[in-house]
DNA sequence: CCTTCGTGCCGAAACAGGTCGATCACGGGG
DNA sequence: CCCCGTGATCGACCTGTTTCGGCACGAAGG
């Protein structure tokens, strides 16, 4: 057997070299090159590891998708039993908005990929199937609190998961173009589930 | 004085082809090269016109985001006196979404760019103005609902334009992925502002 | 008529980024 | 000792954008 390596940490190390560099230096500068440069390898040894540069940022958007993913429901298992499903809620919706440097670029980025993905149906499929996952949690947390006597019954929860989710993405891409302050995109969250959750 | 050509007129040339080719061939077909083959002309014609690629996207993109405008003003322009807020509401969030080939390759287009202009702060300000203005009249639209007695009086306005506005962002990001179709989104929408004016 | 000059326009070449192919190094089996 | 597969590198190539020098043309001025 010739020579091993393990690829997931090599893969892992030039998606490291990519946020580093997304974040300091901005997105126009996230080229295989300087990726390389940056990794301290060779353009090559990229290319050995990720056959094109979109396949490096799919594997670099999920990689970091599920830190941030990680850190939600991390949140979620610290609250105390049994757990509130407004708080629920509201820690999910909140944990998605790009409050601060590092999630405001993950969020840019996976705009930009967005705009691409159109064209390349077959490559934002990561990206459904999670915000799918995401929209059934929340539907069954707002059952939960129709049940509860919290939300009004006749609310439609799959709607509403829905729409709760739509309302993030749309304050996440105002957030990006500083359409507003981090405070005040909480407050519209915030007026919103006041609204849902009145009882 | 030398020969005089109509400078709006051309570019709005350029722009026209430009749409024709992200609408006929993709984001991905949409070069400086192409765009003059389109139109019929020189390469140097396009850069005598436009200094950057990036000059010609936001003038394309100011240049369509007129029409969808515009449309928008005349739907609630035809509407019967004295005009139903709701209605007002409904129009023009609706006319947001991409439900068409046109407005989804134009919301694209938005999106593309808005993940550059992260970098280019100076340029993302035409956005920005619009949707800052939308928001103000969808607020008093709702303030109007608010004195009718349609909308719950301790509901506030400004927040709520804002939020509509970012449920209608969101859902047109979620409609680019198809994760679900135009009668979904309309559904949710519906569902929104059955709850916003229930009274 | 002819010069002048500014506008409109063009094409070659420079430059940058992504991808491909040939190639080398190396180490474990036959 | 040779073979072969894996890891890795480099240079070339292609496509796309931008820069630059210059040409054409037609109106003003002599």
């Amino acid at each position: 057997m010739p020579k091993q390596v393990d690829h997931g940490e090599r893969r892992s190390q030039l998606a490291e070299a990519l946020w580093r560099i997304a974040e300091r230096d901005g997105f126009a500068a996230v080229t295989v090159r300087n990726i390389a440069a940056e990794a301290g390898v060779s353009v090559g040894r990229v290319q050995h590891y990720f056959a094109s540069k979109d396949e490096l940022l799919l594997f670099a958007l999920q990689w970091v998708g599920e830190e941030f993913g990680g850190r939600i429901t991390a949140k979620v298992s610290a609250l105390p039993e049994p757990r509130d499903p407004r708080e629920v809620v509201r820690i999910i919706l909140t944990e998605r908005l790009p409050l601060q440097q590092r999630s405001r670029v993950y969020v840019q980025a996976l705009i930009t990929w967005l705009g691409r993905s159109a064209e390349h149906p077959e490559l934002a499929g990561y990206l459904l199937e999670g915000t799918r996952r995401l929209c059934e949690y929340l539907a069954t947390q707002l059952r939960q609190a129709q049940r509860d006597g919290r939300v009004r019954a006749r609310v439609d929860a799959s709607r509403t998961a829905e729409e709760l989710l739509a309302l993030t993405d749309g304050l996440s891409s105002h957030l990006l173009q500083n359409l507003y302050t981090a405070a005040e995109a909480r407050a519209v969250l915030a007026e919103r589930l006041d609204q849902l959750f009145e009882h």
